[in-house]
DNA sequence: CGATTTTTTGAATGACTATTCAACTCCGGA
DNA sequence: TCCGGAGTTGAATAGTCATTCAAAAAATCG
């Protein structure tokens, strides 16, 4: 039996970057067989449909966003500083030509309507997120603190991720953060 | 000279409605066709194109939005206690069956890729919500510090309309709002 | 090597897309 | 009452959409 010619990873993060810029209904699955490089019944044979193809990229977008706030954290001195550091890595990526969001949160709001199970599934990536901030903070102070203050990470990763398409809008985020967030152990 | 026969602001409301929902990709000319129960070519000689109608809708929903805010704030005993009222609005709003979030959000998400100017309408019609918070909050206290409360205002804002579609939120979207802007003169 | 199974090819499919336009209807002014 | 311009009609257009499939190629196994 053949198998298949092409490294699955490598498309999929091809698809990524496609869906990722323009959305599910923007990116049209001639865009991907250019982006990837595959013919249309490879695609096909492989991921079924574009709903199977979008959905195998944003679970792969998922385990490789969490995997990043693993490591940022735990490569940090303290979990504080690393969530100090995600928010700076954010900002940092805000500045970027082609900034884009993440592709979480644009998926929810994107699909939220169509309730397909695309966008259950964007929730429930991020609800995942959510629950390793938690279970992070969790062992720094107590339990409801934990979570109260898992909380309101993500309103703020969610709100710099709408705010950082407003032009220069570095300086006045982190300025937001450092209000919304004063617990964190921001720098000087 | 025939008057044009229907309400300019009546399709628009209904314009809005479908955009607003389905987003701008997602939506076809023939479903604004339906909803507004005008003939395409009645829809292109008023509007233009898709473009065009888009933005009329977006601009519209604007005014809206800031005219709430205003009646909102100028409605209540002081500025945060409106402020607050503002937000639990959005609460309430969130716990709709067909939520949709923000129209200036989800467009400014949809669209930034494409860089059409839809993209930059709704960033400046964003940017003039900051500004309109800043005004309030200026006044009572120093620039500086209004400054810094609308941009946490509008993290928040973006936030929640994020956040809100997270099953049964309401509860936690509170509580992270009580933790972020803790200024503000939430209720008991 | 031959047989078998899997993968690739890429043109074709029918549905849907935004938009157009010639014919038609309507209405205010003369 | 009748004219002329403004609004309406809705079928038609050319293009794009997701998806399919028969045929060709490639890879594995005995």
């Amino acid at each position: 039996m053949a198998r298949a010619q092409f490294d699955r990873n490598e498309v999929l993060d091809k698809a990524i970057a496609l869906f990722w810029q323009h959305g599910y209904s923007a990116s049209s699955m001639q865009q991907v067989v250019k982006a990837t490089g595959l013919q249309p019944g490879s695609i096909y044979l492989a991921f079924g449909n574009k709903e199977g193809l979008f959905r195998e990229a944003l679970e792969r977008y998922s385990q490789k966003s969490l995997a990043r706030i693993r490591e940022t954290i735990d490569g940090a001195p303290s979990i504080g500083a690393g969530i100090c550091r995600i928010f700076e890595n954010n900002i940092e990526a805000s500045l970027e030509q082609n900034y884009c969001s993440c592709f979480l949160v644009k998926t929810q709001l994107e699909l939220a309507a169509e309730n397909n199970d695309l966008h259950e599934l964007a929730a429930k990536q991020l609800q995942g997120i959510e629950a390793l901030f938690q279970s992070y903070l969790e062992q720094e102070s107590d339990a409801e603190l934990g979570r109260q203050r898992a909380i309101s990470i993500m309103l703020h990763i969610f709100g710099m991720r709408v705010y950082g398409y407003q032009r220069d809008s570095a300086e006045r985020i982190l300025q937001g953060l450092r209000a919304g967030l004063p617990w964190l152990p921001w720098g000087p």
